[in-house]
RNA sequence: GCGGAUGUGGUGAAAUUGGUAUACACGCUAGACUUAGGAUCUAGUGCUUCACGGCGUGGAGGUUCGAGUCCUCUCAUCCGCACCA
């Protein structure tokens, strides 16, 4: 019988699924592995970067499990977002169909690649079930002040009718749609992340070696932590009457407070309230203050590209330290959001200030040696025109600086991050409601929980206007949970990337608790942190932040006990590509996996996939690479007419020819080798080269136990990696005893050779090679060695002799 | 600019602690079997040279008996952040 991967995948597949086989156990005093690939959004079909991403969590799933580990290895559906309010505007199919009809589909694909994973633990994220828990989280997080609602400027995305969080923004564009994102001021829902900023960042250590140093180092720099001194300047008397005594001054941050005396300016955003209260008034020209609006109103990315531009407001301020008089101007590369939405600015030591300060002809002063006049200097040196602390070294005078501010009551030493706090608002329908009402007495009032969940309205509108909640003529009517009034329900809905965030805790509290809890402690105190999580680079600041963050947070909320991260490992999968560009539809440049399982099966488009490259690189899509997988089942499958026996041999070494011994060597190594790929590297290429290494040398002799013992280990070590086959191979030939009997041992005394094979080198080039017995002392070894290589020793001295033992003799001449 | 990575045959890629560079696979060449081959099997395949040999892991140095691996400098490519005071 030919190999025929149709018949054997879905005999195995209906095995699996009749028998439940890959349900975790409840019993918590077994040794347990949490692997977790990342959950797939329901698009409607499977690509390649799944298949990708589930072959690699399968392969380490299943070999956790037969190693004897309780093993949870759960699925589900990111459920909520955007694309299916897009099928609803463009095919008028309802979201929620839409959603499930492609789980359905997905879910049947998912198990056509014969995924081990646990079946009663799936859900949606946009189950109602999971939505009335993560409303409890919600209100919580209000009410501990972890979350509040508040009016600012936001990231606003036309296109896709909504709010966006800063890490949604990329290149100042909708991550999702890639259109220009604008700035809005409107209220919204925040999320106070800020507030673990500081845990966030420490806790990035407990990952060194675990996650990849590059998301790690991304992390930190989205934090972006920076020590400094953080004073205000007083408005002169002049100024404030100006201002008719509304503001006395303005904080200022900075990391350099030791050129504190170089400066000979202050700038102000121009979204700074002191900047409007100017425009208010009319304190400006009427052009210039145009122009002022003009320079906050533009996005990020034209400000980012645009010149360095500003407009001396007609104010100025006292200088703390030496109480000179100094102008305040507002310019477009102060940013409202960061350091209080103001600068000192010493245009001398600093490449921005200096840019501006020549541009408008500011005034500037040297306040560190080692400069060059005519530039600005922002190496190290000696403090001059800095008054009582000339001669210090600048870096010694960053400290002495800010205790001087603070001994004078002018400052004090600040940390300030780059992080921003986590919108959550959005204003669609395919999402999870805020549940919030609005009362016109009560205010702001969260719901109760009895009544939760705050489910959608399923008749609804989607037309791609406006907010299809808000729209809605009655679901937003409801009556106050705190007076009982008429009142108005939140329409504003969940960030996708909140359902994502926690998860893992779901999937590990036991399906009979979801009705009665949403995450329960004693489940997730066994099953976290995740031993093993795996998925897409793409996702290094926005989903694991926020993952983090909400570990840390519902810890606080007492949720889940002493957790401090949730994925004790990561793999960062790399990309599928095809002629060197990513796979997408736009580009026409996609597999599909369907279309492949058809043709070859699931076996060889797991062997392909995990064969091709290590898991963490790209991956190149090579369609006759996937022959050559196919072709190597087709023929690990052919040769289970070698085997007679059904049972692993007891072997006498010393009986065996050559080849029989090399054979057996081979098919060693590979187990050997075997430990390190599934626990450490995952170079599970490596292991799949070594199995082919195996059944090569295992074609080159005939000696039916040594065939028998190949096939047990070569299929005892690939099942993890092409499950179907494998099974039927090992019930065929060894009635499933090798993948159900747990380690197979390994046997030194398979790599004793009576001969080695040596390398020889003459001045570390190699010339020959020679074999010796096995047990040959230095001096024979040498003394061969040297026979081997007459014509390299003719006429010459040999001064060293090196033997390093298996492997080379290295002979130094002169 | 800051941060993180990666450079090995025609291609995807291997190579514990420094120890025979290119395993495994794809492709290619030749042959066998075949009505046929886009099936299967066998052999060969880093570059160069008639040959002995020489040269080969982005480049240049260094350490060492010996370097893909360690050190210094440098070049190229990719990714992330980016006026963060």
């Amino acid at each position: 019988m030919s190999y025929n991967p149709s018949d054997i995948e879905s005999k195995w597949q209906t095995i699996w699924s009749e028998t439940g086989a890959f349900e975790p156990l409840d019993d918590k005093s077994l040794d347990k592995k949490y692997i977790l690939s990342m959950f797939p959004f329901p698009s409607g079909r499977l690509h390649m970067g799944h298949v990708r991403n589930y072959s690699i969590g399968d392969a380490m799933a299943r070999y956790y499990r037969k190693q004897g580990y309780n093993v949870l290895h759960p699925i589900g559906w990111d459920a909520f977002g955007m694309p299916a309010e897009n099928a609803a505007i463009k095919h008028g199919r309802h979201p929620k169909e839409w959603t499930y009809s492609n789980i359905d589909y997905m879910r049947k694909e998912l198990s056509a690649l014969g995924l081990s994973f646990s079946k009663r633990r799936e859900f949606a994220t946009c189950d109602e079930l999971y939505t009335k828990w993560e409303q409890e989280f919600i209100i919580k997080m209000f009410e501990e002040k972890l979350l509040y609602r508040e009016s600012t400027t936001v990231n606003w995305c036309e296109e896709c009718h909504t709010v966006l969080a800063n890490e949604q923004v990329e290149d100042g564009c909708c991550w999702r749609c890639s259109n220009e994102v604008e700035l809005k001021e409107m209220p919204g829902y925040y999320l106070d992340i800020r507030k673990y900023a500081d845990e966030l960042l420490d806790d990035l250590k407990l990952l060194e070696g675990r996650w990849p140093s590059q998301v790690l180092a991304m992390q930190s720099n989205w934090i972006g932590k920076s020590q400094g001194l953080e004073f205000s300047f007083s408005f002169s008397n002049d100024s404030k009457e100006k201002l008719e005594n509304k503001f006395n001054g303005f904080d200022v941050f900075t990391t350099r407070p030791d050129t504190v005396y170089g400066v000979t300016y202050t700038a102000l955003a121009p979204e700074h309230p002191i900047v409007k209260e100017l425009i208010k008034n009319s304190l400006l020209d009427a052009d210039i203050a145009e122009k002022i609006i003009a320079m906050g109103n533009m996005t990020e990315v034209e400000r980012a590209k645009a010149d360095k531009e500003g407009y001396d407001l007609g104010l100025t301020v006292i200088h703390p330290l030496t109480q000179e008089e100094i102008p305040v101007w507002t310019a477009n590369f102060v940013l409202v959001s960061y350091g209080g939405g103001a600068v000192m600015s010493v245009p001398t030591h600093d490449e921005r200030d200096f840019e501006f300060a020549t541009k408008y002809n500011l005034p500037m002063k040297y306040v560190i040696s080692g400069g060059e006049e005519g530039s600005a200097y922002t190496g190290d040196g000696e403090l001059i025109n800095s008054d009582r602390l000339n001669g210090m070294k600048n870096s010694e005078a960053k400290e002495a600086v800010i205790k001087l501010f603070e001994e004078r009551g002018l400052g004090e030493g600040t940390t300030n991050y780059k992080l921003r706090n986590w919108g959550i608002s959005r204003q669609r329908y395919w999402g999870s409601p805020i549940p919030f009402v609005h009362c016109d007495s009560c205010g702001l009032v969260a719901e109760k929980v009895e009544n939760l969940p705050i489910a959608l309205p399923e008749d609804v509108e989607i037309t791609g206007e406006g907010n299809p909640l808000e729209n809605h003529p009655t679901w937003s009517n409801c009556a106050c949970p705190q007076c009982g009034a008429d009142a108005k329900r939140e329409t504003d809905t969940l960030d996708t990337f909140v359902q994502s965030s926690w998860y893992q805790f779901r999937y590990a509290t036991d399906p009979k608790k979801w009705n009665s809890c949403g995450i329960d402690k004693e489940d997730v105190d066994y099953w976290l942190g995740v031993d093993q999580y795996i998925g897409g680079i793409e996702h290094a600041i926005l989903h694991l932040l926020y993952a983090r963050f909400f570990t840390k947070a519902l810890r606080d909320l007492g949720f889940i006990d002493n957790l401090k991260e949730p994925f004790e490992n990561l793999l960062t999968q790399g990309m599928v590509l095809m002629d060197g560009a990513k796979m997408s539809k736009s580009k026409g440049n996609t597999v599909d996996p369907d279309a492949l399982i058809e043709k070859y099966g699931a076996d060889t488009a797991r062997l392909f996939t995990l064969f091709a490259a290590p898991p963490q690189k790209e991956l190149e899509w090579n369609d006759s690479a996937v022959e050559g997988a196919f072709r190597f089942l087709k023929k690990l499958y052919s040769r289970k007419s070698k085997v007679v026996g059904n049972t692993l041999p007891i072997i006498n070494q010393s009986s065996l020819t050559k080849d029989e011994k090399i054979a057996r060597v081979k098919v060693y190594e590979a187990l050997k080798r075997s430990i390190d790929v599934y626990e450490k590297t995952f170079a599970f290429n490596t292991l799949i080269a070594g199995c082919m290494e195996a059944l090569n040398a295992l074609d080159k002799q005939k000696n039916e136990e040594i065939w028998r013992e190949g096939l047990y280990i070569i299929t005892h070590l690939l099942e993890p990696i092409t499950p179907h086959i494998c099974a039927e191979l090992s019930q065929e030939l060894f009635e499933s005893k090798n993948l159900t009997g747990g380690k197979i041992e390994i046997l030194d005394e398979v790599f004793v050779q009576d001969t080695i094979t040596l390398g020889v080198a003459v001045n570390g080039k190699r010339r020959a090679e020679i074999e010796v017995e096995a047990e040959a002392s230095k001096d024979e070894i040498i003394a061969r060695a040297k026979e081997s290589i007459p014509k390299w020793l003719e006429g010459k001295n040999v001064v060293k002799e090196i033997l390093v033992p298996k492997k080379m003799v290295n002979l130094v001449v002169k």
